[in-house]
DNA sequence: AATGAATGAGGGTTCATTCAT
DNA sequence: CATGAATGAACCCTCATTCAT
């Protein structure tokens, strides 16, 4: 419940100096995420946070200095699991172009990266970037690397000029990001398959050659 | 200054009483627009909104009764704007399918549904959803009304299936929303002409006897 | 209790807004003094103060926008009741130099001035002075200008050189805070007349011919 | 660096355990005179303590038992420096009565005594002494002894009565503290010798026989 | 209808103290 | 003895809401 590890990798926690600093943190940061998802960003409080990881009121300060920091922390977890499986993907060198654009579509719909909590905090930093510099750097990093990398994915198929290409590649981004704002807001008209088929729908029009409709 | 209407079109004020209630909740209601794509759903007070629409502190919860209702309200106002031009398009007897469609992008990437305030209240609202069903509701009242509408114009576009035509429908609504996710995180990298562009792109790949790729 | 004014100036408050803002602010001021006298500055909390001056919990931060502000006035209220007694006598022209002298001496331990809450928040911000720039400020700018004007006073009377007269001037000003220290610290042993018999006794062994030993 | 007295004055140390335990004490002393300087008093961590002192968080309650008797104790240590100090000048049966006062002003500002840190570790209990009876007593203990013990020099110097030494002297333990508020409060206007001279010459107003006026 | 001073619950944060190591 | 991660009470402050005017 508080912590969503596998049940036999925990540690017996008889103590309270059983976990490590950077454990402390991820369990932190795990129990943001969380909250996030059930209270949204503005109702999710440090008592919220803490409770959920079990722990006591003071710890966040003692391992983030403020909410604020937690905040961006947790936004920065998200995004740089994102961009971890994504850039696995784009570094395989034994793989096809259109292989890779497959497998990029498979991870952007994986349990792990669109579970609803995940989304949940995307588009709650989303939803308040526009006020906050910190967060719209953190997520433009994300989107912008990924949207490059598909643009010289979709180059490499070959067919397209640069400029085609681009458009492509970013309307991919757009499109993937607006199939995760279905899941979150309409999960029952919109699940991870559904969404994966509607992007191979759509690489399937531009490279009839290298995908095939659904 | 409170109001952006032209001048000429406000009624001549000769006394604090002359505005309607109607007018002062509109009043109220895009002062929350601006406070919000200024300082974020949660950043926005009363006092912030009040004092964007030069009224005193009280007068919120004289004609909302709470700031809930009246974020609510303001949602509402935007979702009810864009989904009456949609409607206008839609419903024109006198254009043919590809035609409104082209009018519905054009219509999604209008200067005045497309603006970064108006994009603001979009992704603030979306952001908190997970949490809020009211916030929900009238979200996914329009999305789903749009993509259905949307639908129809594919299925009668013709050359395919209802199944299809529900994929690419889905994927345009999608698309629309990450391209004004862009807008708004990315503006210097995505404008108004070039996301149409790209949702024009997206359509003449599957349908290129009707859209014609920029 | 919670307003030392005299009962009979009291308007029948029956309404939250009788007080004008320049009253509510003396009000939480004079409770501040209470406050400070009673638990010292570190032990004065703002729940302490409001309750003192029988108000509600957020009223500080509606008159003073913070604690420390609160802090600051309250020491500026002390200060400027101090000065403007002080000056008063300076700039009486029909008294002499050695009657102005006399009469300060009665003012420096005056009831109202060296009442046991104004000693307790002078002692309390020169405790703290060392690391707070803006106390320091504050509690200089009485300080000096009282010891210049006694300065001057002591160079009327004669008979000493400038230097002479600064001397017995600044040593004025550091006997009456002393003594300021023994009515705050032993108040049994030390009491006004006491403390005004002491500094009358300083300034007859320096101005045998103006000032006669009690 | 921890202890500036002279290695030679130390105690001889019997048991490695029990010296180590007052020297760990006198440590901790040590640091909290300077952060009290630096910080003031309420601003004093028990964390700043111990990183001053170049130790561990938990080592104050160890040697302590909390920060109030740490205070205490560091207050103490101030007032016993200062009283032992009196004390030898005092007791030294070689001297003449005014060769002891003179002794007495030296010692009120030589450099040990009144250097900044110890005069703010003064002020700073004084200004909470209102609240705090144990304070209080810490301080009134050093001022009454010094006190009488300079009424006894007065009256061995003669030429007085009993009433008027007691003014003298309970005016001179005034002046000593008023002119310690000045070096402390606005260091650039009083420094130790001029202090000195002003203590010298309140002496030489009611002694001329014994003093003479710097 | 409109105002804005006042309220007070609830938030983030600090920090003395504890205690397993 | 010494450490420092953990605790949680208590603080200051914010702000939606109320209501006398």
């Amino acid at each position: 419940m508080v912590c969503d590890m596998p049940a036999t990798s925990r540690k017996p926690v008889t103590s309270r100096r059983a976990a490590s600093k950077e454990q402390r943190r991820e369990q932190l940061i795990k129990a943001t995420i969380k909250c996030i998802a059930r209270k949204g960003l503005s109702g999710t409080t440090m008592a919220d946070v803490t409770k959920a990881a079990g722990l006591s009121l003071g710890i966040v300060n003692l391992h983030f200095q403020s909410k604020e920091k937690l905040l961006i922390e947790t936004l920065r977890y998200v995004a740089v699991e994102y961009k971890e499986g994504w850039d696995a993907i784009v570094s395989d060198a034994e793989l096809e172009p259109a292989t890779k654009i497959r497998a990029l579509i498979d991870h952007d719909f994986s349990p792990s990266i669109s579970q609803p909590s995940k989304l949940a905090v995307w588009f709650a930093f989303w939803g308040e970037s526009g006020s906050r510099p910190t967060y719209r750097k953190i997520c433009n990093e994300a989107d912008l690397q990924t949207s490059a990398s598909m643009q010289r994915l979709c180059e490499e198929l070959g067919g397209k000029t640069a400029k085609q290409a681009q458009l492509i590649a970013t309307g991919y981004t757009a499109l993937a990001d607006g199939l995760w704002l279905d899941m979150l807001v309409t999960p029952k008209d919109m699940d991870r398959d559904k969404a994966a088929a509607i992007c191979l729908n759509y690489m399937a029009s531009f490279f009839p050659n290298h995908f095939k409709a659904p």
